[in-house]
RNA sequence: GCCCGGGUGGUGGAAUCGGUAGACACAUCGGACUUAAAAUCCGAAGGCGAAAGCCGUGCGGGUUCGACUCCCGCCCCGGGCACCA
């Protein structure tokens, strides 16, 4: 039995300290504990994205990530913050309503089921979380305040309601913000998305587009991640033009470009199929192929409209437009490549400058016109594709030979003259639909009366629950399953006492979660969605790590919603996340792992046999975090063997001073790991840790102890419930967490007193030698021609050149 | 098509203000311990070569005393966007 104890055994390790965190409240903080260390200590906010908890359980997606996330928290508490860590569940949602289809259980059973098993899961893997300060978004308790936060916007005049052409999904029946469709085809079920008119309701993100993207400027987060979401916000700078009508004096066509430089080579506009000024502008002879054209285009669904790859299409209205730089006569057509979502819904089609436009005036035998002239090239020279390169105006009257930039100002400038321009600023961001035709989600807090009108739910009424029904399962008319229950939707008037509807539809899963991080502090608040003083202390959150598949959904909604609350004075912060760093992707063999390809690895079989710590400390060491990495079962031995060194040496250790090779290399690990870890270079600080633990261990000699206490803060944040076991068997008392702190490095003792010198000449390594550090070059040099082999290689010809690095190479030039 | 990220031993990966390529680990091989095996410990190892040495960071050029690193031109893989005017 004695053996037993001075051996490693994972399961029992864990399970010992688990259960004391639970005890001991390490990890949580209690309301007074939370506003006390908020406004006196330091605070910080450690989040991470919370899960969506499925019936499979936890994934090894979402442990790599919550891991990556709990390193830094257990380190930025070792540093003596105080870490709040808090967890919780975005359980509503299409998915989940699915899947609770396809199982017959109901979503009301089915995810608290859920969320228990993910809980017990997590607590397994040994993370930090403050599980006092839970949310679960489909609670009551939380979606009334996701429904308080619509009305603020609302009131605001931040959500309307408006019909429009929205992305429909066939096979989950509802409506699909953008942002949801992939290549048109819905994220969730695969099917083609479908272009509807319905009446939705809308978050007028647009209006805040350009805070949005400026702020990207300063916020401290992935590059990657900004970038993504600076393309998608999509800012295009140009202007908008007006042509003349001819024969229609009283209208005109208003056009968005971003290459006003090029007015003078517009050879013909092109209409949506769908803009308004089609029907007026259309002639006789054309009516007919006009409408044929037209409801051709109204047929086809959202996804083979906007193939690119398709030849183009289109017919002449027969209408003529006056270009207001030529004063021609310009031909007015419809085609089904301009969109009548972006910009004004019609352009100038300028085909020596432009691929669509040359594409489809060399079908329809259209005038093509340089204007642009590249280098080498003038103003004859001949088009055999659109020229879409700078260069200087030709063609262009009084504007030949300025380079394009100045083109474009000047163009503008003069037609603005004449009050037909106007610069402007388009954005391909478009406003946030955020209604669903849906069961499983918190009811929109609407009331539509015949006498007064569309009227917000008074506040004091919320949350409007959602009731329990059997028959959620969609169907195709566009209505959400709830409006069958007249019981439900039918109510009072707030306004004249009489009889209301309730709306039916329910608000998307990403509102859920755009304003979670809000919540946790005040988890239990039920008089406010957040505490007015704990958001102050402890907001906004201080680091977030999560995945990049989030970049242009969760996260552009969280900072819309953010800035929104901000304006309307509940908040007084612009951005939600000081902090945002993405996660790479864990995959297998290669490939993202899911279920279809059966290649996904459950963690529950590794945590049973090599304990949580192995698991977590392995998951790190695979690769950089922020690049993800290939699981592989084989791998895990690594770290799994170190831990039972490291715990066989510490046991082992002995008192006594420190060699002056472990010393040195003890202060260089310190350094190493604190700089990794500040920026999440986890798989190199652990390399690290093995490299100074081989260094320790060396030939077999007696640890000290003093050699081994610093090591057991540094893996901590790695693998807690070892290093809580160890820090206790040598001598502490109550948490590492608590009582330890990360140790301190001497940046002069990190440095070995000699080193490796490398002579070369010509370029090419010849020897090396060990020379004390600092040497110079006149001794390096001396020490190097002493070398028989440096001297075999130098035969004789004279040195032209020395190159002398401090402490690293002399090269010496010859010949 | 456009915008990112990446191509390094058998494998995962280290090292990029230009300065010892392959740290750390996996797998492999050899040794110790064991009746034996597992576990553990010690050691070897980029390729070619007996050695000296030569060659090696996706490919082709270039700059440099010196290039995984910088420049030019390509190829391949992953991600994002895409008739956005």
């Amino acid at each position: 039995m004695s053996h037993q104890t001075d051996s490693y055994f994972p399961a029992e390790v864990e399970r010992k300290w688990q259960a004391c965190w639970e005890e001991e409240g390490t990890n949580r903080y209690t309301h007074a504990e939370l506003r006390r260390v908020g406004r006196e200590g330091k605070p910080f906010f450690n989040l991470m994205m919370f899960p969506y908890p499925s019936a499979e359980g936890l994934h090894v997606g979402n442990i790599y990530a919550f891991t990556g996330a709990d390193i830094y928290g257990r380190y930025q508490r070792l540093r003596g913050q105080n870490v709040f860590e808090p967890i919780g569940f975005d359980a509503f949602g299409i998915h989940s309503e699915n899947f609770a289809l396809k199982q017959g259980i109901h979503p009301m059973e089915l995810i608290p089921r859920n969320v228990e098993r993910f809980q017990r899961q997590l607590r397994r893997v040994g993370f930090m979380y403050d599980w006092d300060h839970t949310v679960d978004t489909t609670t009551p308790e939380y979606y009334r305040w996701t429904q308080w936060i619509f009305l603020q916007l609302y009131k605001a005049g931040l959500a309307v309601k408006k019909e429009a052409p929205v992305n429909w999904c066939p096979g989950c029946n509802t409506v699909l913000a953008n942002e949801q469709v992939i290549a048109g085809e819905c994220e969730r079920c695969g099917s083609e998305v479908e272009l509807r008119n319905l009446s939705q309701w809308f978050f007028r993100i647009t209006k805040y587009a350009e805070r949005l993207l400026t702020n990207l400027e300063w916020i401290d987060w992935s590059d990657t991640t900004k970038r993504m979401q600076g393309n998608w916000i999509g800012r295009s700078d140009g202007a908008e033009l007006t042509f003349p009508i001819a024969g229609h004096e009283d209208s005109e066509i208003c056009v968005f470009t971003t290459r006003p430089d090029t007015v003078f080579g517009a050879t013909y506009m092109v209409l949506a199929p769908e803009h308004p000024l089609v029907e007026r502008i259309t002639t006789e002879e054309m009516r007919d192929a006009v409408e044929g054209y037209r409801s051709a285009v109204a047929a086809t669904d959202l996804v083979s409209r906007k193939k690119t790859d398709k030849e183009k299409t289109g017919v002449d209205t027969g209408g003529r437009a006056v270009n207001p730089a030529t004063g021609e006569e310009i031909p007015v057509w419809i085609a089904d490549y301009v969109l009548m979502e972006y910009g004004t819904g019609a352009i100038m089609a300028v085909p020596g400058h432009d691929e669509r436009d040359f594409e489809f005036a060399r079908k329809f035998d259209l005038a093509i016109r340089r204007v642009i002239a590249g280098d080498g090239e003038d103003p004859d020279s001949q088009l055999d594709e659109a020229y879409v390169g700078p260069g200087r105006l030709v063609n262009s009257g009084d504007f030949d030979r300025l380079d394009w930039e100045e083109g474009k100002r000047s163009i503008t400038a003069w037609l603005a003259e004449k009050g037909k321009a106007t610069p402007q600023v388009n954005y391909r961001l478009h406003d946030w639909c955020i209604s669903r035709q849906r069961y499983w989600g918190p009811p929109i807090p609407i009331l539509y009366c015949d006498a007064c009108g569309t009227l917000p739910v008074p506040e004091d009424q919320l949350p409007v629950i959602l009731p329990r029904i059997e028959d959620y399962r969609p169907d195709a008319s566009g209505v959400s399953p709830l409006a069958r229950h007249s019981d439900w939707y039918i109510t009072e008037c707030p306004g004249c006492g009489g009889e209301a509807r309730r709306e039916t539809d329910v608000s998307d899963t990403f509102l859920d979660s755009a304003w979670y991080f809000l919540r946790y502090p005040s988890a239990s608040n039920d008089q406010l969605p957040f505490d007015p003083e704990l958001t102050r202390d402890w907001l906004p959150v201080e680091m977030y790590i999560g995945g990049n598949e989030h970049a242009v959904l969760h996260l552009l909604y969280s900072r819309f919603i953010t800035m929104a609350l901000k304006d309307l004075g509940h908040i007084d912060f612009d951005e939600p996340f000081k902090r945002f760093r993405a996660h790479g992707l864990i995959v297998k063999d290669g490939a993202k792992m899911s279920k279809s390809r059966g290649n996904v690895v459950v963690a529950d079989a590794y945590i049973d046999e090599y304990g949580a710590d192995t698991f977590r400390t392995y998951l790190m060491f695979l690769g950089p975090y922020q690049e993800g990495g290939d699981f592989r079962e084989a791998g895990i031995t690594g770290p799994y063997n170190f831990l039972n060194r490291l715990w066989d040496t510490a046991l082992s250790a002995e008192e006594g001073p420190l060699d002056a090779a472990v010393e040195q290399k003890l202060h260089a690990t310190i350094a190493k790991c604190t700089e990794d870890l500040e920026v999440l270079s986890y798989n190199t600080a652990i390399a690290a840790m093995m490299e100074y633990l081989n260094v320790v261990r060396a030939g077999g000699r007696v640890p000290e102890l003093d050699a081994v206490r610093p090591l057991v803060l540094l893996i901590a944040p790695f693998a807690p419930h070892l290093a809580e076991e160890l820090w206790e068997r040598l001598g502490n008392h109550g948490s590492i967490f608590d009582h330890g702190s990360w140790p301190d490095f001497d940046p002069a003792k990190a440095v070995a007193d000699s080193v490796e010198f490398v002579v070369q000449v010509n370029g090419k390594v010849r020897s090396r030698m060990a020379m004390a550090r600092g040497i110079t070059e006149e001794g390096a040099r001396t020490a190097a021609l002493d070398d028989p082999n440096v001297q075999r290689f130098i035969d004789g010809r004279p040195i032209r050149k020395t190159v002398f690095v401090p402490d690293r190479l002399v090269n010496l030039v010859v010949g």
